[in-house]
DNA sequence: GTAAAAATAGCACGACCGTTCGATTTGTCG
DNA sequence: CGACAAATCGAACGGTCGTGCTATTTTTAC
């Protein structure tokens, strides 16, 4: 209706390549000791209160950034989705395709899981809250968790098609059991504080490979040249 | 100091086999709906409040049972412990001992998981939620699974000393894989809704129990009277 | 510098929590 | 039945929580 042509937009929307505002600088800082609480003490125990007296502001204060207590835990399930892309995914993709790559993968997964033997895992944790609490932010931890678990398993197909595993791999089977290798990890470095259980992780993931490999898939005495177990 | 000769026990403590008292039938009850609660929204998640709705009861009445949330979440625990012998370990004892126990235990183990893909599990979302919380509720939730480990273990030993297995047999590593079969399957299945869970957990233990079995242990086509690989 | 806008603080509300305490009902036993 | 004990209730307290509202301060843009 007026005709105020000169429409300011003070701070436009999406600035993609701009010093961070003072705001956004924050919020980036609040997401980031929120990740801190949440390893700790799970998505559901973290609360603004805590989380505004370690970042010396007030409670409404840091509550303005999110809108809602949801969006926070949203905000702190993505940026540990960015930081675990980051650790685990990328680095492996330097490793040849293949076998090397897969072991590369489960090397970082693991040397990440070692160190939430004392911080905590939110996929781990927030498995568990949000079990039977439908919503976005079970969602959006059911995703990012899928999406790496696929980016595994795409690792596997690879090796597969690299002739490093045999040809009639399940790849849906080698993810679930390498998978459950490090859900037995957490639970028992840090839940039982049983010591020895990184090696047991490891050394269950070279058998895994082992009984999946192209060559000599039974044993080192046999040769690869065999035909498959039901011919 | 008095003289009163006639000490009336009105309750004889710990009379073996008696009717139960009107307060421990109730108390009972309050336990069994608290393990209810507890199965789906976790030990944490169980308030005195949402339990006394349940049981059609005032918040104190409930509480006077066990005089501190605490000492309910203990009960709870205990409770499950119970269950989980009974519908687990002591049915398996029937079965003959070495493999067919170990599969027999296996077997239950997993069964109760699958109902659990429903209910949840206490003994894994107690572990998320007790990681970094001392206290007499951790310490009976550890003992709790400790023992029940101990015992999947100890049949291992037994599976080797009838010759079901490898003499080399590292129980402590095979007992960790099953384990973390059950945990995969629970992640999974639960979380993930990922179907065809139950079925790689399955495979999985065959895959295992192959790797350690005394007979034929890399194939079926080699013979068991081979040496040890590094012969 | 100045004014608009964004960021933050302060305060209060309603809800739920575990727990306490005194009153009251219910069960038990002589 | 009567008396005593156990079981249960009702109300309240102090605490923490997420959230909404209105000031106030700080940052930003011109």
């Amino acid at each position: 209706m007026s005709t105020t042509r000169t429409v300011k937009r003070t701070r436009p929307a999406a600035a993609e390549s701009r010093p961070l505002q003072k705001g956004q600088q924050t919020k980036a800082a609040i997401v980031d000791a929120a990740l801190g609480l949440a390893t700790q003490i799970g998505l559901e125990g973290l609360s603004i209160g805590a989380l505004a007296e370690v970042m010396q502001m007030s409670k409404s204060g840091v509550f303005a950034h999110f809108g809602s207590r949801e969006e926070l835990q949203i905000s702190v399930v993505r940026e540990y989705h960015t930081r675990f892309e980051e650790e685990v995914f990328y680095p492996a993709m330097s490793s040849p395709r293949g076998l090397p790559r897969l072991r590369s993968l489960f090397d970082n997964w693991m040397k990440r899981t070692s160190v939430e033997i004392d911080s905590g895992c939110i996929y781990i944790s927030g498995a568990v809250e949000f079990e039977d609490r439908p919503g976005p932010v079970r969602d959006a931890l059911a995703s990012s968790v899928d999406t790496w678990l696929t980016a595994m398993q795409r690792a596997i197909d690879i090796a597969v098609e690299e002739g490093h595993l045999r040809p009639d791999t399940d790849a849906d089977q080698m993810r679930f059991e390498i998978h459950s290798l490090i859900l037995a990890l957490h639970y028992e470095a840090r839940f039982l504080s049983s010591p020895g259980s990184l090696q047991r992780a490891v050394r269950a993931f070279d058998g895994i490979v082992q009984r999946y490999s192209a060559v000599s898939a039974e044993s080192p005495l046999v040769k690869a040249t065999r035909k498959p177990r039901n011919a």
